[in-house]
DNA sequence: TGCTTAATTGCAATCGTTTGCATTTTATTA
DNA sequence: TAATAAAATGCAAACGATTGCAATTAAGCA
């Protein structure tokens, strides 16, 4: 087994005494080559494990099988890239991807180009852009969208868009939980997550009309718009509690990490969960029921959700209609409610 | 702007009025092109939003620009995946890629085709491969190392091997952490998690000594050989206490994950902690601070162990030589101790 | 056996950049 | 101004696989 020279199609066609063309079919169990050739050849190849040349694969067949996955993180604070939910996602986007024989770039708005469409596409390093969440502003996306690239988003799935987004229906979200805390006993039920971000604000608005429903009203400054990570939440809480004292019975948190954080501060100021606050997250991660008390929160069906992406991707990488989708989304009632 | 057909550099060449070979130079700044011409042909290609084709330079520099990240699951249980301080090490490694002009692609264990070096190197898919954990079997990686690919792995660093493996002092960090342990009064010490894999080895080498350094002896059956996992260590704890009570009063894990298990099976048996049972974790993950108790734990620096794995891969892709790392690592003391 | 049709295989152009070397243009010096 | 050196640009050959079309071989049938 002399590895010599890296070993090209050209030699192993040349090793197994037939042309380039009778090769690259053979490898690719091409019924144009008889059945015993393409046996043949294919053995050569994994005897001298030969694997074809992306590159030149690539160049030729002007496609990569290869998606961009986007993380748009909303913050600054890096924080973001650590929470657990995303990289769900991520994970499962990731067996969705490989199932359906494609592989995975991975980046995020930190560091990738201004210019999704072109730097991924264009370039041919990837057929396509998943982008994970909306950010609180969607120009890129939009920019992307535009440029007709294959693109689609993990967002609120009633924004209006030129491109499907796949998300849980954040607005019946917002209302479960809100309603399952009103039913509880909360009256004075914070929102702890910034409504200025599209599928915040549609959970934002299920909280509203949950209060409406109820017959109570909602006090504005109730909605807290913080950063969604557990420092900003554990600071909010904090502070609140400090100025005006625990003048609060509830907690619907935007994600699951934003509730730890204020359970740690409850916990800091010895507050009874759900004794005297009941705290409803959001993401069902694995933690959650870990938690002490295990959290109430709202679960999404990423597998789903990740199926749902790469199979919208795909549709439009083969020129098929295409449109947003909602997953399933459900209350999980746990201890902390 | 027409966008008719797909912008190649010969056309952009042919609208600056040049050769491809000079729009080639002047795309990468050679002084060989006078500055003027340069900046002309940059001009033209960022209005047009031009980028060259990475399938086609590949080609031809046969280099990518890419390193696979492989993460290197020992459970068939997928809840590894999930694992927050592997995907810690993912975020980093991105950053610290991306930092070095690299981009990621990610793959794992269960979906990589078995022949690494020549899936992902030879194939021109990427210029080396990292990977994120030993395994309990190495053969993978030795495999892909023989076939002198760019390799570095996260992992216990004092492992023979003739590729560069970056890891914390999981000895230092098992020693310290049971040493802490029997400071603050435990006798009789778990240690969760399996030895057959070697950083856990190394850890459980430590937990040993300590406990001879401070004249006690360890009782085999002290040990736990079970996954990395929550859901493990959750049903060994309940397992233990079902069989023969609360024979123990101290717990050294392998993970964070595997320490939140057992806190929880604690907590639904009404066990103080760290009152009748002090606990020690490992990674040091966000959450880890977050818990009720905090949890004592062991940190190592993911961020310069990213920079590190990165450096030293580079290093082979310039055949330049290479060494194992050892990051720093030290205990952080919270309350579960 | 001779002829038509089907099954296999090979030829050669192409994908879009990069780069060693040749060529042209400009600057320098006698 | 002519000769020479330096600076700037262009030519054309790779890189390695894919694929329409032509060519060869095998099979089918009278």
């Amino acid at each position: 087994m002399k590895t010599d020279s890296k070993l090209t199609l050209a030699k192993l066609a040349e090793l197994a005494g037939v042309s380039t063309s009778t090769a690259s079919r053979a490898l690719k169990d091409n019924p144009l080559i008889k059945e015993e050739t393409r046996a043949r050849i294919q053995a050569l190849a994994s005897e001298h494990n030969f694997s074809v040349n992306a590159a030149a694969s690539r160049l030729r067949t002007q496609k990569t099988h290869v998606i961009a996955v986007i993380l748009n993180l909303i913050d600054h604070t890096e924080q973001s890239v650590s929470d657990p939910f995303l990289l769900k996602i991520v994970g499962e986007l990731n067996k969705a991807l490989n199932a359906a024989g494609y592989e995975m770039l991975l980046s995020n708005s930190f560091m990738a180009s201004d210019d999704w469409a072109s730097y991924f596409v264009s370039s041919q390093r990837a057929d396509g852009i998943i982008v994970v969440g909306q950010g609180k502003s969607t120009v890129k996306i939009d920019k992307a969208a535009e440029a007709q690239v294959p693109i689609v988003v993990w967002g609120e799935p009633h924004t209006p868009a030129n491109y499907p987004i796949i998300g849980g229906d954040n607005y019946a979200g917002g209302y479960m939980a809100t309603k399952h805390l009103i039913e509880r006993g909360s009256k004075h039920i914070l929102f702890l997550g910034d409504p200025g971000h599209a599928e915040m604000e549609q959970r934002h608005k299920g909280y509203v009309n949950a209060h409406r429903d109820a017959g109570l009203t909602v006090d504005p400054s109730f909605t807290k718009p913080i950063d969604i990570t557990s420092t900003a939440a554990h600071a909010c809480i904090n502070d609140a509690i400090k100025q005006h004292g625990l003048y609060f019975d509830g907690l619907i948190c935007v994600s699951d990490m934003v509730a730890f954080g204020a359970i740690k501060a409850l916990k800091e100021r010895y507050v009874g969960i759900p004794g005297d606050v009941k705290i409803v997250g959001y993401d069902d991660i694995m933690l959650a029921e870990l938690m002490h008390p295990a959290l109430t929160t709202v679960h999404q069906n990423v597998t789903m959700a990740a199926h749902l992406m790469v199979e919208q991707l795909l549709c439009q990488v083969n020129q098929q209609p295409v449109s947003s989708q909602v997953v399933e989304t459900y209350l999980v009632k746990r201890l902390s409610s």
